[in-house]
DNA sequence: TATCTATTTAGAAATATTTCTAAATAGATT
DNA sequence: AATCTATTTAGAAATATTTCTAAATAGATA
């Protein structure tokens, strides 16, 4: 919900690497855990945090759900780093 | 040194009130701790932290270290958000 | 030189996060 | 209905992070 937790979200490499393989279009959890070296529930664990946090959203079609990114997000921190960072070629929302 | 470590930095609010701070000009350890309901050891551990990420320098001048905000280092998250958010109006480097 | 002041370091306790295995859920297929 | 498949949840173990107190450092002042 805050900038906190969007940041805490992407500083785990493996949520960014999540975040990347989804740039290519929406995957299944399966496929996404199959790309990790890691279980299943491990991946679950980070989707769901990813999802809490807004960067993905679900569809579900049959027995699968789809995970897709939601880039909008990435606003909120966009706008705090042009703030900090002393940028001003940001527009506001 | 990496965008994992210049993130984990970024996610503990502490460190982004730190940062905000430092958007005023250079600040001693001893104004910044005195600010936060922290003790001076626990400041001096963030600004650790803040420095090995590079978004902050210091200097000495007597018995005090002035800390300055270094804002050249938000630019691997901006261009990594960019990417992945699917703006295209940031300029490589 | 002795001491004061600003800050950091060491080490421990408290807290939070990540990962796993095993079990649960729930929809699809036979 | 029974079973299979995809995924999540629960709970525990491993690991990492934050915070504190007490001690150390190091330069400035008396």
């Amino acid at each position: 919900m805050g900038l906190s937790e969007s940041m805490k979200v992407l500083a785990e490499p493996i949520r960014r690497q999540i975040i990347e393989r989804l740039k290519t279009g929406p995957k299944t959890a399966g496929e996404i855990a199959s790309s990790f070296d890691l279980t299943n529930a491990t991946v679950s664990y980070h989707l769901k945090l990813l999802k809490q946090a807004g960067f993905i959203t679900e569809t579900k079609d049959k027995n699968y759900i789809y995970y897709s990114l939601n880039s909008t997000v990435f606003e909120d921190i966009l706008t705090w780093i042009y703030q900090v960072g002393g940028k001003n070629d940001h527009a506001e929302k």
